[in-house]
RNA sequence: CGGGGUGUAGCGCAGUUUGGUAGCGCGCCUGCUUUGGGAGCAGGAUGUCGGGGGUUCGAAUCCCUCCACCCCGACCA
């Protein structure tokens, strides 16, 4: 294709509305334009981009056996009260009547539409396992759309569903399809990570998250070194720590610590380091009015998700009001410590191998030095996996140790059950002639959120860098005032008709504009190879070849130009 | 929905405090010169100043009201 033809939309200023990279990015170089909040037409360089993720999704669901349905995305409100999701789903569903005053609406999600066309669809066990899937565009009246089509209200997802008569059937295409997922991520030319998760509202038993590694993912994920075992940060489980408790060395004081409140204050008024002291934290109990403290090592974080879990916790997890821990404890919050206190104690598992600690003394602006457990206050009976994973951690899997990376979520897989099944009377006859309800997974890719998390995954200064697989082009052709020299021009069409044969696809940069532009461009647009033309270069029959990621270029012999090119690309 | 903020040319912004009828940079158009990293000079076009109402001789500016958009919190592909 041809620049000339009204291809690029490229803007040097950054949109004041954009704050993340990969919006900025998609609107500098023309891929999408917002329509309104959360609402962004796809131009023809964006929907290149769509067009490839779309396509390695497409041909991996046909590889597991998928079958390719398209669904309306206009859903009528019955099959949704059937679920009950109709009521639970909240203000995000996109609510509207039709002219009869009927009630509809905008799909966020198939799980009805597809069980309903299963039950109709579907009679004997003989046709069972089954996948279909669909690309298509979903619809959620977010409360708060940003970042482009990272979160937007209208966005393009693949979502497949499985039926099943047995659970070792979805086990296995649970299976097959963590396996496709890994490959399109994989095809996709992006860093990722597939990381056991929470199911969420969706629902069902087990569930796995895939997500693009970026340093402005807005997820956490921990993964181990040395094996596959990876979990959002959320899930993550901090082992109880080996080895013994260092025995009691100095004895017990009382020390004043005016104004001294958080760990980090206290650490420092001490010279310290924040391990040496113990964190009291004072949550709501499950019982109204009841509260319970939470102890952790003070270089260690709070895992909500972990703490309102446990029996006795209120959830969602409530920290207790000063006038509920001056009740508890008869000190503000800052001077809190377990010695002598009345309430339940929850003990994070790390807290039974401190000794010689420092923690609060419940009397304001005092603490206890050389704590130690068993001979100034009991042992903790109850202690809990309480806090967050950190880098270093030893792995749940006893294999290596964990890092802590930020991920954006692009893919998420589900074994459902029976959940809906179950409530949409969705069940075929078995082998025995006897109706039997079917278990269902659906699986889950973001299509446009991928085009985004690959451009905060690969970027610099200049631009977008695409992976080969996702590019718009593969190969930008550069030549440079081709419109003053003739023989330029000729050579530049013949190459660029060359290339097009050999099936690259190339980008002829035939606009009438100086070299500098003709580079800045191409690099923002981020097209992973660029070859340069001068007739400098024509006198010694030579071209020059740049990767999007390298700074120098280098000449190639004009001959050799298409086999060169064919390498890179592995064609 | 709660809290904060912004709406002025296609884009980025100034002008608003202290009312006097709209400006800068980029982009766009024309011409000349330039031509290996977003060129220079000269000329030019473009605005219901978010909408409506009010105050005033006069409103981008003051008042009322509506709307849109953005940022921070709870959700998710």
């Amino acid at each position: 294709m041809r620049t000339s033809h009204n291809l690029l939309n490229t803007v040097k200023e950054i949109p004041a509305d954009a704050v993340v990279i990969s919006h900025q990015l998609m609107l500098r170089a023309g891929l999408i334009r917002k329509l309104a909040a959360g609402l962004y037409t796809w131009l023809p360089l964006g929907l290149r981009v769509l067009r490839k993720v779309e396509k390695i999704t497409r041909e991996e669901m046909e590889k597991v056996g998928g079958l390719e349905v398209l669904m309306p995305a206009l859903q009528p409100a019955e099959l949704w009260q059937e679920t009950g999701r109709w009521e639970k789903y909240g203000p995000e569903l996109a609510r509207l009547k039709d002219r009869h005053d009927r009630d509809f609406c905008l799909g966020p999600t198939h799980e009805e539409i597809i069980t309903d066309l299963a039950r109709n669809e579907l009679k004997s066990y003989k046709q069972l396992p089954i996948i279909y899937y669909q690309i298509q565009t979903k619809f959620r009246d977010e409360i708060r759309p940003r970042f482009g089509v990272m979160r937007s209200r209208e966005f393009i997802m693949k979502d497949a569903y499985s039926f099943h008569l047995d659970q070792a059937s979805l086990q296995d295409t649970y299976d097959a399809m963590h396996e496709a997922y890994t490959t399109i991520f994989n095809r996709f030319g992006l860093k990722f990570r597939a990381v056991v998760a929470d199911s969420g509202s969706i629902g069902g038993a087990i569930s796995h998250e895939f997500h693009v590694l970026a340093d402005s993912g807005e997820d956490a994920i921990a993964f181990s070194s040395a094996s596959t075992y990876a979990a959002n940060i959320e899930k993550a489980e901090a082992l109880m720590p080996t080895g013994e408790r260092p025995s009691a060395i100095h004895a017990l004081t009382l020390i004043d610590t005016p104004q001294q409140h958080s760990i980090e204050e206290l650490s420092a008024f001490l010279s310290i380091a924040p391990k040496q002291c113990l964190k009291t934290l004072i949550v709501k109990g499950e019982q109204d009015g009841s509260v319970v403290a939470l102890l952790l090592r003070g270089d260690h974080e709070l895992n909500t998700i972990k703490a309102e879990k446990i029996a006795g916790v209120a959830s969602p997890l409530t920290f207790a009001n000063d006038g509920e821990v001056m009740r508890a404890c008869q000190c503000k919050p800052g001077s809190i410590g377990p010695v002598g206190l009345a309430i339940t104690i929850i003990a994070d598992r790390s807290v039974l191998l401190m000794s010689d600690f420092v923690c609060g003394a419940n009397q304001d602006g005092q603490h206890y030095q050389n704590v130690n457990w068993g001979r100034d206050l009991p042992v903790p009976l109850h202690t809990e996996d309480l806090r967050t994973v950190v880098t270093g951690d030893p792995s749940p899997d006893g294999q290596g140790s964990l890092t802590i990376a930020r991920g954006i979520e692009v893919g998420h897989i589900f074994q459902l059950g029976s959940k809906y099944s179950g409530a949409m009377k969705a069940g075929i006859v078995n082998e025995a002639g006897k109706y039997q309800t079917m278990l269902m997974g659906c699986y889950g890719i973001g299509v446009s959120r991928v085009v985004a998390a690959a451009i905060e995954q690969n970027h610099d200064e200049r631009g977008i860098i695409w992976p080969t697989a996702l590019a718009p082009f593969q190969v930008a052709l550069c030549p440079m005032n081709m419109h003053k020299s003739d023989r330029l021009k000729d050579s530049a069409e013949q190459l660029y008709h060359t290339l097009l044969a050999a099936g690259i696809e190339v980008l002829f940069d035939d606009r009438k504009v100086r070299a500098g532009f003709m580079f800045a461009d191409m690099e923002l647009i981020g097209i992973p190879h660029c070859i340069i033309m001068g007739d400098r270069g024509l006198d010694a029959n030579t071209v020059e070849y740049k990767a999007r990621t390298s700074k120098e270029a280098i000449d190639i012999p004009l001959t050799d130009i298409v086999r060169f090119l064919q390498e890179k690309l592995a064609i």
